[in-house]
DNA sequence: CTATTTCGTCATGGCCGTTTACAAATTAGT
DNA sequence: ACTAATTTGTAAACGGCCATGACGAAATAG
């Protein structure tokens, strides 16, 4: 099965051409497969209606896409209507692929995504990396890449990037990560540790989930804030389908907002901020349990057994998330809100707590609140995703390229 | 003295054009004219390496545009370099107009701005119009509109549209109010009220605001959070040098962003927004002083006197905004916090608890906050400001017109 | 005074989407 | 079954637009 892509209007790298001719041509093939991607199966007819060219013009962009094998011609359509029937075009399954990668406190996972959207191969282990240093970790997530990329070959694929997710804060130049708790890393530049026959890209895994949300997830939303609690608590901004960043980098610190401004004393200098009520640590105190690996599944087990003093330290904690989210809602007013990471898999303790409050302190219809259906997946298939769209914005660079 | 018009690239209108031949040589024109407006005054060549064409093509682009009325040639710069000097273009004083206007609950403004940005025209008048019918003030404006534009007639200029500020929501179709509490004023169309000579845009006031300290600022960020208080208190969001204006319309309702929980409720349905603690009525009260016209004169009058009690309460409305900025400022990391409208006259007494509130929940370098220059001239020059950019955008426009 | 550099313009050429025309393939109507 | 109408895809002519290369003009450097 094929995943829709929603997005239809190139996003971005396309958008920074220079107005020449050439550059015309390559805003317009970017066009033409994007059209085409939305919709699965459209013919050259529907295209030049959809994106306002003609149909002369739509057929030489077509066949130059055919001819790089971005695009691949499906036979006559169906014929529901008078007049002749299209050619249906589809965007190719061979060609270039998106290689996504993550590292995660205990496990690497690695895998491949087709212009279409599909996932054509896949590889995971599971590794205890806390602690552990950036080379033997990315040797090892090397290992996995060249696996997957073999796999790839196999059916006719040729990776045109990789994305690597990461559980920490990531500079602007997409290369280096400044800081990761979780496995200890800082000022790692990761450029030179991996493969470097492909564009890299590296990013913050919470980053990659809301991307992953936008393109794949069941709304068509385009303005949305994600919230995913892996490292810390952090809140995507995703605002006319992008996402945004800030100046320096550091946007979506969802858990340094204020919450009891009075509250217990935080290390990033505040005092009752998010994270001292909803994150990890705050709701295994409050739980009375220890910390240990796997800390969703321990609670969710817990709370579905019925342990009041879980169910009650996750209650908390979504009326700490709903106080917070309050702001931004106001703030932003999204389309929706959308728990995803960890706290996907216990909105159902969450969720009343969090809605009653975001609900009971605005004044018009409340920001429906919706939970990912990607759960875990979510960075990986982003980061994959985000390599397929680069093609998908400029298929030029693929010509360039072969 | 002709205002700096910051921003180079075309911002919005323009990128929309389809991407035709046609279209190609629309955003060209544009990004001429935008080169020529951020510079001043620019050679034909020194344009060209600047937006990346040839100077053939930059050429005959400048000969359309002077032909138009839009760029004017200044003859040969003074050579300080070696070769033949360029001659120096600048935009025309003369020719398109925007035509700003302000509907504030005790005056109504209207002023003309130029190409230049230069104020050519204005008219000021005092007007009590809280619970006055839309009628009559507008057709009290629209009389202004008509002196200003006399004026700017005599001056050689035209009117190329028309942008009201208003002291309440606006729909998103630019055109209706949907509630002006200040005015008393509900669902009220002003487009069929006010002379449909030119296209009407109607906002909020304190969008305006914001846009005119994005085009007319000290600074020259393209990202930062703008903080009005004259209905309620808003925080208009510029990102990448735009307005982000959320799904419905509602953003920037930093005024109901929750501060202390269990605060006092607020009509609003929540308790202890900020509005409970920096809002007019807040303050006033916690001042000890009876509610009536020019708010800030009286309070930054008591203040500068020394009264205590007006201190204190300006004090306390400090730390509550920086309470609420300090959410908005880790979720949204800005290049600055802008203090503009009613704040920035009082912002002596409100700065320090504020500063000290935002720096001591910020672990990094905290984000700075400055004080507009623009004062309460703000929302009529954003206005304004904002059909010159609309020209701007798209010089093609005026040609169709004339 | 000459060589060099830079500016603005002109003629040429190539690229690209549009326009117009036409053949192919299907449905609707008789 | 046959014709008319409709829609699709392609081909050729057309026009617009930017790039290229060359040239005269106007300044500086030596």
């Amino acid at each position: 099965m094929t995943a829709p892509l929603h997005e239809t209007r190139p996003s971005g790298a396309a958008r920074a051409l220079p107005d020449t001719q050439r550059g015309m041509r390559r805003r317009n093939l970017a066009r033409v497969l994007h059209a085409v991607s939305a919709e699965g199966s459209l013919s050259r007819a529907a295209v030049a209606t959809r994106i306002g060219l003609t149909r002369a013009a739509v057929s030489t962009l077509v066949d130059e896409l055919i001819r790089w094998g971005l695009l691949e011609e499906l036979g006559p359509e169906r014929p529901g209507r008078v007049g002749r029937p299209g050619s249906a075009l589809t965007v190719s399954g061979r060609g270039p692929a998106g290689i996504g990668a993550e590292i995660g406190v205990d496990h690497l996972a690695v895998c491949a995504v087709d212009l279409r959207g599909a996932v054509r191969a896949r590889a995971v282990r599971h590794t205890a990396n806390r602690g552990r240093a950036p080379g033997p970790v990315v040797e090892e997530l090397t290992e996995l890449v060249r696996q997957v990329v073999a796999e790839a070959e196999r059916e006719a694929l040729w990776p045109a990037g990789l994305a690597v997710a990461v559980p920490g804060l990531v500079a602007r130049d997409g290369r280096t990560v400044v800081r990761a708790p979780n496995l200890d890393w800082h000022d790692t530049d990761l450029d030179p540790l991996l493969p470097g026959d492909w564009p890299l890209t590296v990013d913050n895994e919470a980053n990659f989930g809301a991307l992953a949300e936008l393109w794949l997830g069941d709304g068509t939303a385009r303005d949305f804030l994600h919230v995913s609690a892996e490292i810390g608590i952090g809140a995507a901004v995703v605002v006319d389908g992008g996402l945004l960043r800030g100046t320096r980098g550091f946007a979506g610190e969802l858990g340094h907002v204020p919450v009891r401004p009075d509250g217990p004393p935080c290390p990033c200098g505040g005092r009752g901020c998010l994270e001292q009520y909803a994150g990890e640590e705050a709701v295994l105190r409050a739980a009375g349990l220890k910390p240990r690996e796997d800390m969703v599944g321990l609670l969710a087990g817990r709370a579905e057994q019925g342990d009041a003093s879980v169910r009650a330290a996750l209650r908390d904690a979504g009326t700490a998330l709903g106080i917070a989210l309050t702001g931004a809602v106001n703030l932003l007013d999204p389309e929706t809100v959308v728990l995803g990471g960890a706290l996907a898999g216990l909105s159902p303790w969450l969720l009343p707590a969090l809605e009653a409050e975001l609900t009971g302190r605005t004044a018009g219809p409340p920001c429906p609140v919706t939970v990912s259906r990607l759960g875990p997946e979510g960075p990986l298939l982003g980061a994959a995703h985000s390599v397929v769209r680069g093609v998908l914005d400029d298929p030029a660079v693929v010509a360039e390229r072969s």
